[in-house]
DNA sequence: CGCGCTCGGTGACCTCGGTCACAGACCCCG
DNA sequence: CGGGGTCTGTGACCGAGGTCACCGAGCGCG
C-alpha cells in the first residue's frame, strides 16, 4: 500500500499515523486528501502557538515536542493549566473552532515543536463523518476537563509545598528547570519555591544544583508534610 | 410509575423542545423514539445527583432547577465548580459516558430538579447520527472547559474580597443565602465571608440581613478594591 | 581575564485568609 | 413563652505565602 507518490508526504503520513493511531482507521484515500489540505507547523522552543483573544485557524494535532497552556495574570504571575504533548490535539482551539469564543489562555512551545494543522472544513468533516476521531476529540475534553477541576480543588485546598512535592514526584526523579520555572506552574513566585526546595532539602529530600533539582526520597515528598 | 407515560409524553414532549430547541430538529419519530426510553428524574433539594467515584447510567438534561457541582476538600470546605441550568446538559456525565473515568465532582440539587436521563446507548446515536446535538454537547464542553480555566486564574490569582464583589454582583442586586453558602461558593469560610460582608456593608455596598445579601452600589463592587 | 547576566539564597516585613472560641440575634415550634 | 437550632458578629491569634531589597555564586563571552 505504501507508493510514494510525493518524497514529502510519505514520512508526515507515517508520523501522523504513530502519533495518532486513531488514523488508521480512516481509509486511506481520504487520509491522503486530508493530509494534502492540512500544513505542517513548527515553532522554535519559546514560541507564541496561540495567545489570550486571539482567533484560531485550524486544529492542532501534536507531532513533537511539547506545549504550555497557561493563565498569565497582569503583575506577571503565572499558572499553568496543562501541557499538550505528542498524540494530544489541542482542546482549547476545537472549543473556539466549533464556537465562538477566542482562546483564554497563551499556549507556549516549550520545545522546538511540530504539530499538523487540520483546517476549520476538514476538521469540522472529519468529526462530522469520522467516528473514531469524534471520539478521540471527546475523550480528550472529557480529560482536560477534570484536570482542570482538579487542578483548581488543589489551587483552592492544597498548600504550595504539597503541591510542589507532588510536582517534583511526578517528574522524575531529576528535574532540569530553573526555581522560576517551577513557580510559574505553579501560580506561585521564585522566592517562594527556593524557600520550599530549601527546607526540602534540609530534610534530604532533594538534592539541589543550578537548573536541577533531584528527587533523592519520592515517599518522603508524597507523604503528609507535616512536621 | 410508567403506566402513566402516555399522560405524560406530551407535556414532556414540548417542556423539552422548550428547555431543548436543538431538539425541534430531531425528526418526530426519532423524538418520539428518544421519549420512550429516556426517563424523567426528579430529585428534591438537597439531593445528590452524582458523587465522586460514582458511575453515570445516562446523560442528564435538566428542564427545572438548578444543580451545584462542587469539589469538596476532606475538612469540609468546599469550591463551587459551576451551576447546571435548565437548557443545558451536565457535561461531567458526557466525559464518563463516552469514556472511562467517573465522576471527579459532586452533583447536588440546588432546589427541586427535573431531568431527563438519555440513556448511554441513544445518547451515543444521537452523538453519531444528530448533527445538531452533537454541535450542543461540544458547545457546552468548550463553555465549560474556558469556564474551568477561568476559576482556575480566578482562584490562583484575586483576592476573596475581589472574587466575593463579583459573585455578588453577577448574581443580581439580591442574593438570599447564609453566608456559609457564599463561602461555599467561593471555597473559603464562613468567618471570612462573613467580615468581608461587613466591610461592604461599612462602605454602603451592600445592605445585610439574615439570609439575605443586597447590593446597593454595584459598580464601587465592580471597581478596584484597594483602600 | 573581567564584565555582565542569570540563577539562587536570604532576611525583614506585611497582609490575607483561616482557626478558635464565644456571644448575641433571630426563628421556628412545642 | 421559653428553649434549642441556625445564622451572624467579633476579637485574638497565627501561619502561609507574597513583596522587597540585596547579595553572591555560577556561567558565558568578548
Amino acid at each position: 500500500m505504501p507508493d510514494t507518490q510525493e518524497n514529502e508526504k510519505q514520512p508526515l503520513h507515517k508520523r501522523l499515523l504513530e502519533r495518532f493511531p486513531v488514523f488508521a482507521a480512516l481509509p486511506a484515500a481520504r487520509l491522503e486528501a486530508l493530509l494534502g489540505e492540512a500544513q505542517l507547523l513548527r515553532a522554535p522552543r519559546g514560541g507564541i502557538l496561540f495567545d489570550a483573544n486571539q482567533p484560531c485557524r485550524g486544529f492542532p494535532l501534536l507531532l513533537e515536542g511539547s506545549v504550555r497552556v497557561a493563565k498569565t495574570a497582569p503583575n506577571g504571575r503565572e499558572i499553568l493549566l496543562y501541557r499538550v504533548e505528542p498524540g494530544q490535539g489541542c482542546i482549547l482551539s476545537g472549543g473556539c473552532l466549533l464556537g465562538h469564543s477566542d482562546y483564554s489562555a497563551t499556549g507556549i512551545a516549550e520545545s522546538d515543536v511540530e504539530l499538523v494543522a487540520i483546517p476549520p472544513a476538514r476538521f469540522e468533516e472529519l468529526m462530522l463523518g469520522f467516528e473514531p476521531f469524534r471520539r478521540f476529540v471527546f475523550a480528550m475534553y472529557g480529560e482536560r476537563l477534570s484536570e482542570m477541576m482538579e487542578l483548581v480543588e488543589e489551587v483552592a485546598f492544597r498548600r504550595l509545598d504539597e503541591r510542589l512535592a507532588r510536582l517534583l514526584v511526578q517528574r522524575g526523579p531529576v528535574i532540569a528547570a530553573t526555581h522560576q520555572k517551577l513557580a510559574d506552574e505553579l501560580g506561585s513566585v521564585r522566592e517562594i519555591v527556593s524557600r520550599l526546595l530549601r527546607s526540602f532539602e534540609e530534610r534530604g529530600w532533594v538534592r539541589l544544583e543550578r537548573e536541577r533539582v533531584t528527587v533523592l526520597d519520592a515517599k518522603a515528598l508524597s507523604g503528609p508534610q507535616k512536621d
